[in-house]
RNA sequence: GGGAGCUUAGCUCAGCUGGUUCAGAGCAUCUGCCUUACAAGCAGAGGGUCAUCGGUUCGAACCCGGUAGCUCCCA
């Protein structure tokens, strides 16, 4: 017989499995008959690398997929990576920077280029790290967010949406990251609270000598900017200056003084400055009030020829040069430290700034109807329901969404202009999927491309429709197959980003949803509660977990305690229990290797363990059925593990060991087998190398005898008695054996000698009498030894000491005083329970009958622990 | 400022329709053990007023209300 080693090896399985998994096409999916599973991948960005929250998401989706595709069902897993536009090009741009090439030197063509030779350099090392994690994605269809055939079904996209009138060009005021030089999206802009300075500034009110309204303002920097002053109506310090007009310092000009309830009397002096240009509220002010838009700082931040003075350098620069020159020219009153809110970009960091600019929408309220409609119906489940609700807030106040990204990366958004726009009609953007030759009104054919590109999540809304042509062959077999997709694994964070897109999108174009479940993840966070980012530091690197625990050991490790929607504190020690679980499951098939078998009948207390394994295999796969169709993942990794380990590991095969000691029956040697083949099974999904080797060493395999494709075990009945017998009877005897050997501290070895009841009147076996340190001698009297004892169920179970051991009793007596004592108040709150009479009146039938068994056990109890007080008292 | 959620053992969490699988699991801790598959192991043990106050009920971790603390979302 070949050695095995005592410890098992990740590294070989790793490498060996997964190419023969990918060279036998056992991750691809074509459509047929059977009932087909589908999960599209969040793609992850191109410009990354794995980190554990990749880990924990693709765990679960393989998890999944495993499982159904061996429940028989179709398994797909599709992947595929997101183009990214603001990351990528930021990337990219930092790149060439390193080269000495800045992006305004090159053309679009030029920096697409560059672009693109860094995604095929960059762009695959995440889906290699994916592959490592032992994920059984179709790699046949691995899909990029800006393939020629992803890209067109956006472009037409937004033309379709544009032609139904759902999307619109706009002047709006859109948070503006100085750095990226693009409009991002509400959602990318994180708000901290930060400690700023607030000016107190006076201003001159026009046509007086010494008459002042002091406003206050974080942002003294925009004063260049304003346009107008506004007080409440109801303020009685203010009211009669409505109407009049003040002076704005340094730029000496003169704004009016508006009314409006909008401001709030209590904050500062209860006088805004209005600079609608640089404020979302005080643009709407000055729409409403009709006021001079001046708009003074440019897109990279710095201040601009409008301002008219500080022109060119940067707004927080400014910021502290015009406090201290208006603080010089006496317009300063005071300063305060308070603390605000500031925006600051997802992408990069940057302060946001609002600005004023031309972008494209889509409208949201009656595309996102269907979206919130079959979320709150239960067409699509939301895993943990909790998160419905925010769902349907967000849903319930959706805005409309800004598109356009200035940047090159991505996709251009297919709208011309025509340049010489002779008519007025020429003045409308033409939105095509084709470039247009010429204009449609004038027939010029000078024409200008948009030169903005979409937003990213503007192609991944598409994903689950268009990784299968949904778009460019609508009702092709993949999509009427496929669509729609299961399950789809994400993170919280991006419910209302992507998931509520993406649902938008599946019923707007498919008239379907795009999938019946999501599954949402928690955040992994280190030790100390921070989320894992690159910028901390404090993530671990997957690849150097998997190189130290194995991938095994690293994808139970992140699931062993992540119920849905939790958070997860990450702490390498689970991964490290992770790996000792391979370990385990590695030397019960060593063991089992070196067993002998026979051809001689198993004795009966084989045949008892083995009976009970079975049922209890049984009990247990129900169990894991329930928590797969719940989704609760964590727990069926937890019942599988100690379904392995507690039961099959530390009580079947210790007890199989003594039960044939005498030699190895054929058919507990093929049981054994067999039972462990079903516990790869069940273990497969979550640990698919280990299992695989282990299913391969088992027995000579042929073809597609393959775990990965085996049929996952489905519960059948079992004798739910026995397996309660076993923890009532068999189980607790050897523990309260094993207990009362502790308590007197002698060996197991030196055993309880048990006169009566004969051990197999109530089903105790061999092997419970060894674990439990017991041996049983018909008749035997030796009054001269000490008794101790213990009540199982109904049974009482008495035994002598062994020969030469002294018990010492009054330790003895106080244990069985305690337990009399306890058992005694617990009858007695049971008969209180029982004699009331609005109990009895109202509890239902067998609550009643449970509360009377209890009594009876009670009383039992008692009686038993009264007779060995007794008999203590009698050999004293 | 508006909304949602959470609080159960040292840690992370289960606990479905109120009642024996109601106070649980894993880890950690402690005590014995190198027992012939595994010390990456084996056998045991301790640990909780279920945040807090009140209410409903024969009966509350669970239902209702108040309070405190934490988290997230929106502004």
């Amino acid at each position: 017989m070949e050695e095995i080693s005592k410890i098992y090896d990740p590294k070989k399985s790793e490498e060996r499995w997964y190419s023969y998994w990918m060279e036998n096409g056992f991750f691809h999916s074509e459509p047929d008959g059977r009932e087909p599973y589908t999960i599209v991948i969040p793609p992850p960005n191109v410009t990354g690398v794995l980190h554990m929250g990749h880990v924990l998401n693709n765990t679960i989706q393989d998890v999944l997929v495993r499982h159904a595709r061996m429940q028989g069902k179709n398994a797909c897993w599709v992947p595929g990576t997101d183009h990214a536009s603001i990351a990528t090009e930021a990337k990219v741009v930092a790149m060439l920077k390193e080269k000495g090439i800045a992006k305004n030197d090159l053309t679009r063509d030029e920096f697409l280029k560059y672009a693109w030779e860094w995604k095929e350099k960059y762009g695959g090392i995440i889906i290699e790290q994916i592959k490592k994690l032992g994920c059984s994605c179709d790699w046949e269809r691995l899909r990029f967010t800006m393939d020629k055939d992803m890209s067109d079904a956006v472009l037409h996209v937004f033309v379709d949406l544009y032609k139904k009138g759902n999307i619109y060009r706009g002047v709006r005021m859109v948070n503006w990251d100085p750095k990226g030089l693009t409009a991002v999206s509400d959602e990318e802009v994180n708000y901290k609270e930060v400690d700023s300075r607030l000016f107190y500034v006076k201003y001159k009110i026009e046509g007086t000598t010494d008459e002042w309204i002091t406003i206050a303002t974080t942002r003294p920097e925009t004063i260049l900017g304003d346009t107008a002053v506004c007080v409440n109506p109801n303020d009685e310090r203010y009211k009669k200056l409505i109407g009049k007009r003040v002076i704005i310092p340094m730029v000496n000009r003169s704004v009016p003084i508006i009314g409006d309830e909008y401001v709030t009397m209590e904050f500062g002096t209860g006088a805004l400055k209005v600079t609608p240009a640089h404020d979302i509220n005080d643009y709407n002010l000055g729409v409403k009030h009709n006021l001079q838009i001046i708009d003074t700082i440019n897109a990279d931040g710095t201040m601009s020829k409008e301002a008219g003075f500080y022109i060119g350098e940067d707004r927080f620069i400014v910021r502290n040069k015009i406090s201290k020159d208006l603080d010089a020219m006496g317009q300063i009153v005071k300063v305060e430290q308070i603390k605000n809110k500031v925006g600051y970009s997802e992408r990069t960091n940057e302060v946001i700034e609002p600005k004023l600019s031309m972008q494209w929408f889509l409208k949201m309220d009656k595309i996102s109807k269907p979206a919130l409609d079959n979320v709150l119906n239960g067409t699509i489940k939301l895993i943990p329901e909790k998160y419905i609700n925010t769902y349907r807030h967000w849903m319930e106040n959706v805005h409309d969404w800004c598109i356009s990204r200035q940047l090159w990366w991505g996709q251009r958004i297919p709208a011309w202009y025509c340049i010489d726009a002779s008519k007025a009609e020429c003045r409308e953007a033409i939105v095509t999927e084709v470039a247009p030759e010429k204009c449609p009104h004038c027939g010029s054919k000078n024409l200008r491309q948009d030169e903005d590109v979409l937003d990213t999540w503007f192609s991944s809304w598409l994903w689950p429709i268009s990784v299968f042509d949904g778009f460019k062959e609508p009702g092709n077999k993949d999509i009427n197959y496929y669509y729609p997709t299961n399950d789809l694994v994400t993170a919280p964070e991006i419910l209302f980003f992507w998931v509520a897109r993406m649902i938008i999108a599946g019923y707007e174009y498919i008239g379907k949803e795009p999938f019946k479940n999501v599954y949402l993840t928690g955040i992994v966070r280190d030790k100390q509660g921070r989320k894992m980012s690159k910028s901390l530091g404090n993530s671990p690197d997957p690849l150097d977990l998997i190189a130290q625990y194995g991938a095994d050991g690293v994808r139970v490790g992140i699931l062993l305690c992540s119920p849905a929607g939790n958070d997860l504190p990450f702490d390498e020690s689970l991964c490290e229990q992770g790996r000792n679980f391979s370990n385990k499951l590695w030397n019960s098939y060593r063991l089992i290797t070196t067993w002998h078998p026979e051809n001689i009948e198993p004795n009966d207390d084989a045949l008892k363990n083995s009976d009970w394994f079975k049922n209890k295999l049984e009990e247990q796969i129900a169990i894991i059925e329930q928590h797969y169709k719940a989704y609760r993942i964590s727990e069926v990794l937890m019942a599988t593990y100690k379904l392995v380990w507690d039961d099959f590991c530390s009580e079947y095969l210790e007890r199989i060991k003594i039960s044939c000691r005498e030699g190895f029956p054929q058919r507990i040697y093929d049981d054994t087998i067999n039972y462990l083949e079903i516990l790869l099974k069940l273990v497969h999904p979550f640990m698919p190398f280990i299992t695989e080797e282990i299913w391969d060493s088992i027995r000579q395999r042929e073809g597609r005898d393959r775990i990965i494709v085996s049929s996952f075990p489905v519960p059948n009945k079992f004798d739910d008695n026995l397996v309660l017998h076993f923890e009532d009877i068999r189980k607790s005897f050897v523990r309260n054996g094993r207990n009362l050997h502790q308590q007197i501290n002698i060996p197991l070895k030196q055993k309880f000698i048990l006169a009566s009841p004969e051990p197999s009147s109530i089903g105790l076996t061999v092997s419970d009498l060894e674990l439990a340190g017991v041996e049983y001698r018909q008749g035997y009297t030796d009054s001269s030894n000490d008794k101790l004892g213990f009540v199982l169920k109904d049974t009482e179970f008495s035994f002598s000491l062994p020969e030469g051991v002294v018990l010492d009793k009054s330790k003895e007596k106080e244990k069985l005083e305690k337990e009399l004592e306890y058992n005694k108040g617990f009858l007695k709150s049971v008969e209180a329970k029982l004699n009331n009479p609005k109990f009895a009146n109202n509890a239902k039938p067998e609550i009643i009958q449970n509360e009377r068994n209890k009594k009876a056990d009670a009383e039992s109890k008692i009686n038993a622990l009264e007779k060995q007080l007794e008999s203590l008292a009698e050999t004293n």
